[in-house]
DNA sequence: TAAGATTGACTTTTCAATCTTA
DNA sequence: TAAGATTGAAAAGTCAATCTTA
């Protein structure tokens, strides 16, 4: 038989506004984020990696975390370099591998950059959800990665 | 008092893992699309987006549906409507407004597309899932938007 | 030969300006 | 003047090929 295993109603339902509230959301933060003059999400990532990671990382290492494929993040971090938020250098272990760190100046970026992200995203999510609620849902999305 | 209104633990949480697993599914549905030599979601979604309509939609319409910007909506139904998929008509109500119907060219991939778009939700989110998780994942999406 | 990363060529998105009709 | 839509130029993302070191 080669009957289509379609996904029931609940989870086409869910799978929908899966992808509509996290577009939803992350359009209203960028806006606030762009209203302040500040850089989208897209590089608040690569600087909240690196400074959580508090050591320099290892490129390969820093796209397999933000889910970024090899040629874009080595664009990305060309730009980042370019406007001295972040720095490369040789790794010691691996002379095929570079290392990424963070400047002063990205570091100072990104302390700029979570008030108004931590606003919007308060704002956006945490002001239409319960504690027991936001629980609730990242213990589903959970399930799902 | 500047007191920064953080989010809850939860909510980082919550939101991180909103992104993260949007990201994951995506990603591994659009990679069994491509597999199949199908194109990718953003234009299942227009071309679904038209065959539920039923009818005619007008270009600004679709565009809020799909949440897609003004610009970004026009580029993209001209590579549709180069590829046979979709056709743009004046609007009969207003002369400034374009209307986009479904081509049988567009009905016939997007009825192609479904089957693999299927599996792949099936296998990346409703597998994960029970029944009862799904819906309320659903429900607690919804107070997002 | 394979892994880590970059690059040239091409596609898509974005911003600001523009065109047409209400 | 404002709304609907398009467009040129610039930015970012994608694919395949390439370079260097393991």
């Amino acid at each position: 038989m080669t009957e289509t295993t379609v996904p029931s109603a609940a989870v086409q339902t869910a799978w929908a506004r899966l992808v509509r509230a996290a577009d939803i959301a992350r359009a209203g933060i960028e806006a606030d984020l762009k209203a302040a003059g500040l850089p989208g999400l897209d590089r608040y990532d690569v600087l909240w990696e690196l400074e959580r990671a508090g050591a320099p990382v290892r490129q390969g290492e820093l796209g397999s975390r933000l889910l970024l494929e090899r040629y874009n993040l080595s664009r990305r971090l060309d730009r980042m370099a370019a406007d001295g938020l972040v720095e490369r250098r040789a790794c010691a272990d691996d002379a095929r591998a570079a290392v990424v760190v963070l400047t002063s100046k990205g570091r100072e970026l990104r302390a700029r950059m979570w008030p108004v992200y931590a606003a919007a995203l308060q704002e956006r999510v945490g002001d239409k959800l319960s504690g027991r609620e936001a629980a609730v849902l990242g213990e589903l999305l959970l399930k799902l990665m």
